[in-house]
DNA sequence: GCGACAG
DNA sequence: ATCTTGTCGC
């Protein structure tokens, strides 16, 4: 184990620098064990964001069975907010809590599937990415809402999907996981391609416009769901 | 200088 | 992300 430590408090400044040399250390071909477990992972804030909760949730994968995936185990690791969010140095916000509840997981994953960006990012270390180089794990950011690229139009249809591009570099894909749904924005963190990372997220989809992982992570992590199970044990 | 800007 | 009610649709 030589873990690449280095702080995660620290001024903008030195933070971007820092993205730029790790960046380089992403291996962006698929290097990825036969999968069993695949893990979401998903951060939410409480207490007006003093609060910084993080969820994890694994699924077994099961080939040729529907669904293919079963809920294996989850769960929930809560600590004091570190620092503001920033465009662009969204990893440094959530990834010390995402580490937490990684820590208290006794499954090791083959695959980790993130809320955000890969290497869609304007220095190519999203969270997805910056997460896999920390956990040396395949992983896959699966975003919302565009950071950084342009693409072409994507055709309605549940699998349509274009290119995202930083100039020329293919740096993800705009996939519609859901017709006729705001489409999500797919890109490698760590050790896959986008095509495998593609591959991965479609086998992944469910009924809704998220991948099954990050769906449940979601859920797991929002303020919402806090309210619904409580309200559940009365 | 003026927008854009994951969660 | 979070704060929040109703409302449209399968």
């Amino acid at each position: 184990m030589s873990t690449p430590l280095h702080p995660w408090n620290l001024a903008p400044k030195e933070a971007i620098a820092l993205q730029t040399q790790l960046a380089k250390r992403l291996v962006l071909s698929d290097r990825i064990d036969p999968v069993r477990y695949i893990a979401g992972v998903d951060i939410g804030f409480e207490d007006q964001g003093a609060t910084t909760r993080a969820a994890v949730v694994v699924l077994q994968w099961i080939p040729s069975s529907a669904p293919n995936f079963s809920v294996v185990e989850q769960v929930v690791h809560r600590e004091p907010t570190r620092m503001a969010y920033i465009p662009g140095l969204l990893s440094f916000r959530e990834i010390p809590a995402a580490l937490g509840a990684f820590a208290k997981l006794s499954t090791k994953p083959e695959l980790v599937m993130v809320d955000g960006q890969g290497i869609a990012h304007p220095r190519r270390l999203g969270v997805a990415a910056h997460l896999g180089l920390w956990l040396e794990l395949p992983t896959i950011g699966i975003a919302k809402s565009r950071l950084t690229g342009t693409h072409a139009e994507v055709g309605e249809e549940r699998g349509d999907w274009e290119p995202l591009y930083a100039g020329t570099e293919i740096i993800g894909a705009v996939l519609r996981s859901r017709a006729r749904v705001k489409p999500v924005y797919v890109s490698p963190g760590h050790r896959l391609t986008l095509e495998t990372s593609l591959k991965w997220v479609m086998r992944c989809l469910g009924r809704t416009k998220l991948p099954e992982p990050t769906r449940l992570a979601d859920r797991l992590a929002s303020r919402r769901d806090q309210k619904r199970r409580s309200l559940d044990k009365r």
